[in-house]
DNA sequence: GATTCGTGGAC
DNA sequence: TGTCCAAGAAT
């Protein structure tokens, strides 16, 4: 690409971004300034939808505002933050970099590209968009978004490296913050996966496809479960019970116990839940065996807070009419 | 390099 | 209803 349309690029896509951009929390200017507050919205963008992570992302920023505040919050306070986000995994690993950063870089973000990388739960993706988006560095940020347009505005199925590469080139200039954004709103919100909006496109006649490029699909199996779940429901409270510290997927976070063969009778509800390759059947049943059963008794308050699985949430607003 | 990790909304 | 998919990272 010549530098010439590398800066007609730049002008065309820059322009568009400042008069259509969203007007996302994240982007307040004392926010989009402070790295913490970036890299909080990175973290929770991550595989998730902007409508999903807004109000969980005022949420958490009321709560814990600032990384020594992260660092020093109650585990389980943490995922009841997160609980229903999904990828739990985050959560922990943004408290384990928010303690490296308090006793590795005197509690203040680190803004080399490198030191960020080295972070944990914080890869190219997300070091790229910090450094670039809170400290203004010129380097690139590619997200599925920006993989698509780039891809699309080339005409070919470009491998992940050879995108990069380009990306690398774009951003090396003078709000590489605002550019790299501004790909990535683009590919959200005009250039997206079905039917692109190509009438609205400001890179129209600059784009080589104009359109779906061949060969994006990828395609994936999933496996059929079927779960069965107790319900135990006393004074207001309900039975839970909190999977292991060790387990691989949602450690230390609260679900219903499950319920034994005998207690099988009619479910009350069944649920359909999907975690990421599993289409899980849920069937929960009202128990009376709560002798047999280890837990907490929640009340619906300490519930809301609390670190329930997504499935778990679900089953409590629809069987016990609980506003969780 | 292919898999795995959650969830809910759009189509 | 089933499938796709959303600002990825770790293994």
């Amino acid at each position: 690409m010549t530098l010439q349309r590398t800066a007609a690029l730049r002008r065309s896509l820059l322009r568009w971004f400042a008069a259509e951009q969203r007007p996302l929390p994240w982007r307040q200017p004392e926010r989009a300034g402070d790295p913490y507050c970036v890299w909080v919205s990175e973290i929770m963008l991550q595989q998730t939808r902007v409508s999903v992570v807004i109000p969980y992302y005022e949420r958490f920023l009321a709560q814990l505002p600032n990384v020594q505040n992260l660092a020093a919050a109650d585990e389980q306070q943490l995922l009841g933050l997160w609980s229903g986000l999904g990828y739990y995994r985050r959560a922990r690993q943004m408290q384990a970099a928010a303690r490296q950063i308090v006793s590795e870089h005197g509690g203040s973000f680190p803004r080399d590209y490198e030191q960020i990388l080295r972070l944990p739960g914080i890869g190219r993706y997300t070091a790229g968009a910090v450094a670039s988006i809170a400290f203004g560095t010129a380097v690139p940020a590619v997200d599925g978004n920006v993989v698509r347009v780039a891809r699309r505005l080339e005409g070919a199925l470009l491998s992940p490296r050879e995108v990069e590469e380009r990306a690398a080139v774009w951003a090396r200039c003078s709000r590489p913050g605002q550019w790299n954004q501004a790909l990535m709103e683009l590919g959200a919100t005009v250039c997206t996966p079905r039917q692109p909006r190509c009438q609205l496109c400001p890179l129209l006649t600059q784009c080589a496809s104009r359109g779906e490029l061949e060969g994006e699909r990828k395609k994936q199996e999933s496996t059929a479960l079927r779960e069965h779940y107790a319900l135990l429901h006393r004074r207001g409270r309900v039975l839970l019970r909190q999977r292991p510290a060790s387990a691989a997927r949602m450690a230390g976070m609260w679900e219903l116990p499950e319920a034994g063969p005998s207690e099988r009778a009619e479910p009350v509800h069944t649920f359909r839940h999907t975690i990421t390759r599993y289409r899980i059947e849920a069937n929960v049943y009202h128990s009376r065996e709560a002798r047999s059963k280890s837990g907490k008794w929640f009340t619906p308050q300490q519930a809301s807070a609390a670190a329930l699985t997504g499935l778990t949430r679900k089953i409590l607003r629809k069987s016990l009419q609980w506003d969780l």
